[in-house]
DNA sequence: TCAGATGGGTTTGTTTTTCCAACTCATCTC
DNA sequence: GAGATGAGTTGGAAAAACAAACCCATCTGA
């Protein structure tokens, strides 16, 4: 898989042996590609207290407890992504509220994803920090389920088919 | 809600305005709790690989590219935090492979939050990197449905009740 | 009227992380 | 025994995060 290295390291520089450092090449995958938009430190964050309506850039400070700077990047890398818009919601003085675009809100299904696992794992469902309410007049507890089916998803269920070489092709993971 | 700051200000060593910094005490929030976790860089590839069953190290390398040293920093991370387990799958030489733990298959479904997302957002549904295969026997399709009604779960239809002091309380965002 | 506060950032200097390449060490293979 | 393999560790340079201060236009209250 990495032979072609093998060919030429008879006459590398190195006179021992040299391993490749992180490949350069990693797996494609579309988690990766997310994750390379929002998976910086605070952007998340940003995204949750933007969907929840608090998009000016001192109730991001606050309420997510970022240094301003880096806020300040991490707004401009999510508006150039789609993920964000800046709304001007006044003139004199110029004051600026970010949005989630529709694309921002695709987003929202992750921090619900996030938001259960640290409610069960972490709090024990109990003293939860924030309940998020559901029409139906229920306390959203969110459950991903297969489009086709209808079902939930559990591990046992999948079957990873990569389309890359490199891939490892399994289905179920536990022993 | 800064207020106390007001009083001492007039004596002060600073003689000009000091505006805080990223306040002390953020949102308490169980996104914010689950991403202190497992929201540094690569963590969740490695959750990804290790679900697929790529549990050792030099996989982990190669298909995720990332330093050994991070690397090694995240592994031992998620195995404190009790998202992975290291096993030994040889003595004489002893070698080792990592394995989700309930709790870390728990976050599958944030994986798939994410996959869904860019597959959608960046690869936009076509020539996808990898496709998941559910038992029902179609492509996964993720949807976040609320447990109580079983519909899926959309931005309208969501009011956040947050249990600490500081939040805005509001219902549908958009204008 | 003007001292100070507010909103939305940028600048500057320091501390942490990341990154990369190389190194280790025990074992297995040719 | 020469070299490869697995699973890391080490050391030094580069990048990011951090904290505090600064900026600038506007508004506010005494």
């Amino acid at each position: 898989m990495e032979k072609q290295t093998h060919l030429s390291w008879k006459t590398e520089p190195s006179p021992r042996l040299v391993r490749m450092a992180a490949t350069k090449d990693p797996r494609p995958c579309s988690i990766a590609d997310t994750l390379a938009l929002v998976g910086e430190k605070y952007s998340l964050l940003v995204l949750r207290e933007v969907c929840l309506g608090n998009g000016r850039f001192d109730q991001l400070v606050r309420n997510i407890g970022a240094p301003r700077d880096v806020l300040s990047t991490r707004l401009r890398r999510l508006v150039d992504a789609g993920i964000l818009t800046k709304h001007a919601y006044s003139e004199r003085p110029r004051r600026f509220e970010y949005r989630p675009t529709p694309a921002g809100l695709d987003l929202e299904p992750v921090l619900m994803t996030l938001k259960e696992w640290g409610d069960r794992h972490l709090h024990g469902n109990t003293g939860l920090p924030m309940i998020v309410e559901h029409d139906c007049g229920h306390e959203l507890v969110p459950v991903v389920t297969c489009r086709a089916c209808g079902d939930p998803v559990r591990h046992e269920d999948l079957t990873a088919h990569p389309q890359a070489p490199g891939w490892t092709l399994r289905g179920p993971v536990h022993p």
